[in-house]
DNA sequence: TTTATCCGTAAGCTATAGCTTACGGATAGT
DNA sequence: ACTATCCGTAAGCTATAGCTTACGGATAAA
């Protein structure tokens, strides 16, 4: 997050990036490249530099993804709202033992 | 993520929530905690139980966050397109170690 | 061709997010 | 009063996200 911050102020090569946060180079590089690989970021060679810049096109996904979200959960409250004879019986005995196993 | 997405189709008690999820109860009450805490969610007891819902103004608080970090992702690119003579010169070797340190 | 710079990747370590089990308190039914 | 249900919290464990160090390959400058 903090690195996408950075970048989002304009394009940068690795190492500058590095300068600016409390991490080494290569621990931005690993970032870099999740970051690249959710097409959040592109780079582009100049020199023996990479440069990494944000991508709008996956900019917009993951934000109408996120819209889709908010939608939702405040349409759900709209529902809530109605009375909406909420008859929730009790149950027939059921204490806390666990039904799926997870190594 | 998951437990809020069931929260948004509809308020809920607790161990329905559980009921739903591959998980314990208790690591429920614990996710509710921290949603909570950060005032995405709202509580009211019910008998024994205790029914959550999404609260809105958290919503609402949270996704203006994000909708400001769109905004400026998606600026900074729009400056970057500007020709912009990046002329990063060259600096004075600096190899990989690190600067700050960290126990 | 040698040396400095910039990078990516792999291996190894560590802090911790997120789980489970265990317990006790509170309410409702009998 | 006793018992079942529903819940929160604490303690302990484990998988893993994210770091560092170490290395080698590529470009540029000399």
């Amino acid at each position: 997050m903090a690195i996408f911050q950075k970048l989002a102020t304009g394009p940068m090569a690795v190492h500058e990036l590095a300068g600016t946060l409390p991490v080494s180079r290569p621990a931005v590089s690993q970032h870099l490249r999740v970051l690249k690989d959710a097409g959040l970021v592109s780079d582009s060679k100049r020199g023996t530099r990479r440069v990494y810049r944000v991508n709008p096109a996956g900019i917009a996904l993951l934000r109408a993804h996120f819209d889709r979200f908010w939608a939702q959960a405040l349409n759900a409250f709209e529902v809530s709202v109605e009375p909406h004879t909420t008859d929730t019986k009790r149950e027939k005995y059921v204490t806390d033992r666990r039904r799926s196993s997870r190594k």
